[in-house]
RNA sequence: GCGCCCAUAGUUCAACGGAUAGAACGACCGCCUUCUAAGCGGUAGGUCGCAGGUUCGAUUCCUGCUGGGCGCGCCA
């Protein structure tokens, strides 16, 4: 089953389907491997296998057939494909025309439904470390592409608010304190110390638990100071979720499910489900060889019983689509049997809760931790990357204003550590190299964003950007290598989609950086020869040229705005 | 020991079960009388970890193996 997001991607499956008595829906139209044999395809395995046929004779067929459409000219066998080749200012009028009004993707394809996303979820009182960045930027280039889709998306930061960590940070405090002033830092030097001493000393870590039990009974010395921490913690990260351009709908930690835990515990024992294990109380799962730990034989609850909470808040505030926990892969046995244990607890709609798992951001080939230390601040790692930007900027641009050089290169800066964190599948670890997270060559946030500069210097020296096609000929975009932008923009709607659906976001990074490559090669080619140039002389094919580039500007414009990177007009 | 994930060019990464496996970096050769060279073209570079299986067709799906990463009840 599949849906086309194009007009021209519905005509060719219709054109196959006509003749083969088979539902359009069910054909999938792609790009064939090269441009000679046409531009869309749809291969005749399936249909020939039902009629018992050769595949070359089923599309031979077809084929012959063909009665050329508004969008489709032609259509040619190839082997067990049928290649169609498009009307070529037909389809450069839907294509610009779509682009320039921001409706090139489907953005009615979510209506009426609401994708919950959990991402970046830090814990209060610690820093926010490099390794950070992964989660967070999948998350919100997840949350930018639902909504560029028309989907209702609720972007909640779980707060890590609760729990022992908390309680031995206020033993430490309680050790060592008060320090000022209060700050992430100090919290987080406060924390870390505390972790190393509590390595050789089992008293140490249940003085620690003991001051979560105090915090959890409401004890008020420890509410107060743990208030102050989750402020002052806030305030940080919000600082940084500024600076990548991020806000959150929901803002809700972990301890504003404390209220709920007798009932969940209440429930689970109803439900038959509650054991106890070593004084712990667990509920065994099919499948699993260890049991879903709920409450402590402390008393106090655990991660899985606040996560039980959050899941049941936001089914019955949302009632969503989808539920994402947008979390490392280390926790993918947590989420497993967290969705196992909402199964087995009858919510029927356990099956929308989804973990998106990425990969480890290594630091010098190691994990980075925050317990362990070894961290590299997310803040620091921006403040570099918009240095050593800022410099290229500066040298390139030698008219521009100071201001505008900083917030450039604060644009670039950030979009190339977003841009590659981004780019390789969730799954892949990364090793952070700052040379290669900031360089500005080759496939990189930049030269995405220096294609889109090109675009909108072209649109300046024009006089502005088009807007409409009105009185525009297209019949003038003649060139193969325009041809090929427009070929490249085809796919953008697919791969949006598909970025969705699969919940990776380095499917629209691979798109944009092979359609800024179709420009950057258009583009070149009026370097050599002026009348090939956008601004050429003869005005008709200089309108249809600058509504293709504008439509080019658009889509990159559009697809960063989905990974949550920056376009700045001018770097 | 058990579970999950990964393995593609020297390096970092792509390839929705299909047509000749593509980019970038690095190397080498070219293109600034340029609409921004942060760019473009070209050359060199691959037994898609190994072995089976399913299929008309497998880098893609399944099994086993090897190598690496992560995880496995009172942290989150």
């Amino acid at each position: 089953m599949a849906t086309h997001h194009t007009p021209l991607h519905h005509a060719a499956a219709e054109a196959v389907a006509a003749h083969a008595g088979i539902a359009a829906t069910d054909l999938k139209v792609e790009a064939p491997p090269r441009a000679e044999l046409g531009d869309l395809a749809v291969g005749c395995f399936a249909i020939a296998k039902a009629r018992k046929q050769n595949p070359a004779e089923v599309a031979g067929a077809i084929a012959a057939a063909f009665q050329p459409t508004r969008l489709l000219a032609s259509a040619t066998a190839a082997g067990p494909f049928v290649n169609f080749r498009a009307d070529r200012t037909a389809t450069y009028r839907w294509l610009i025309d779509s682009a320039l009004r921001g409706r090139l993707v489907p953005g009615e394809l979510g209506t009426g439904k609401t994708i919950c996303i959990d991402y970046g979820s830090p814990n209060i009182s610690k820093h926010l470390a490099y390794h950070h960045v992964r989660g967070t930027t999948v998350g919100h280039a997840l949350a930018q592409t639902f909504r560029a889709l028309g989907y209702r998306v609720v972007g909640i930061n779980f707060l890590g608010d609760w729990g022992t960590t908390h309680g031995m940070l206020l033993a430490a405090w309680a050790r060592w304190g008060p320090v000022e002033p209060v700050d992430v830092s100090a919290l987080n030097a406060l924390y870390v110390r505390f972790r190393a001493a509590a390595a050789g000393d089992p008293a140490l870590e249940q003085e620690g638990r003991a001051w979560f039990k105090r915090l959890e009974d409401g004890d008020p010395e420890a509410r107060a100071l743990w208030q102050r921490f989750r402020d002052v913690s806030w305030a940080e990260f919000q600082s940084v979720y500024e600076i990548l351009g991020i806000t959150y709908d929901e803002v809700r930690g972990e301890a504003a499910y404390e209220p709920d835990m007798p009932r969940i515990l209440e429930t689970l024992a109803g439900h038959g489900l509650l054991t106890e294990s070593q004084g712990a109380q667990v509920v065994e799962l099919p499948g699993e060889k260890t049991p879903i730990l709920l409450r402590t034989r402390d008393g106090t609850t655990l991660y899985a019983t606040r996560d039980v909470a959050a899941a049941e808040y936001r089914w019955a505030n949302y009632h969503f689509t989808r539920s994402l926990y947008v979390v490392d892969r280390g926790q993918a046995l947590h989420f497993r049997q967290l969705f196992k244990l909402l199964g087995r607890m009858g919510h029927e709609w356990a099956g929308r809760c989804e973990h998106v798992p990425y990969g480890l951001v290594k630091i010098d080939n190691q994990k980075s931790a925050t317990r362990l230390g070894n961290v590299v601040l997310m803040r620091d790692v921006f403040t570099i990357a918009e240095t050593m930007v800022r410099e290229v900027i500066a040298e390139n641009n030698p008219e521009m204003p100071p201001d505008q050089v900083a917030e450039v290169a604060r644009q670039v800066g950030i979009g190339a550590i977003v841009f590659a964190n981004l780019a390789p599948q969730r799954d892949k670890d990364i090793d952070f190299d700052i040379e290669h997270a900031v360089s500005l060559e080759g496939d990189s946030g930049p030269y995405l964003q220096y294609s889109h500069a090109r675009c909108a210097s072209i649109a300046r020296k024009a006089g502005g950007r088009v807007t409409d096609l009105d009185g525009i000929d297209l019949g003038k975009l003649a060139h193969d290598a325009e041809w090929a932008i427009a070929r490249r923009l085809l796919e953008f709607p697919e791969s949006v989609v598909r970025s969705s659906e699969s919940c990776e976001p380095h499917v629209i990074c691979h798109y944009l950086l092979q359609l800024a490559a179709e420009f950057s090669r258009w583009y070149t080619l009026g370097n050599g020869d002026a009348a090939l140039r956008v601004l050429c002389d003869d005005a008709a094919t200089r309108r249809a040229r600058l509504a293709l580039v504008s439509a080019v500007q658009a889509t990159l414009r559009d697809g960063l705005g989905m990974l949550g990177i920056a376009a700045p007009d001018q770097m």
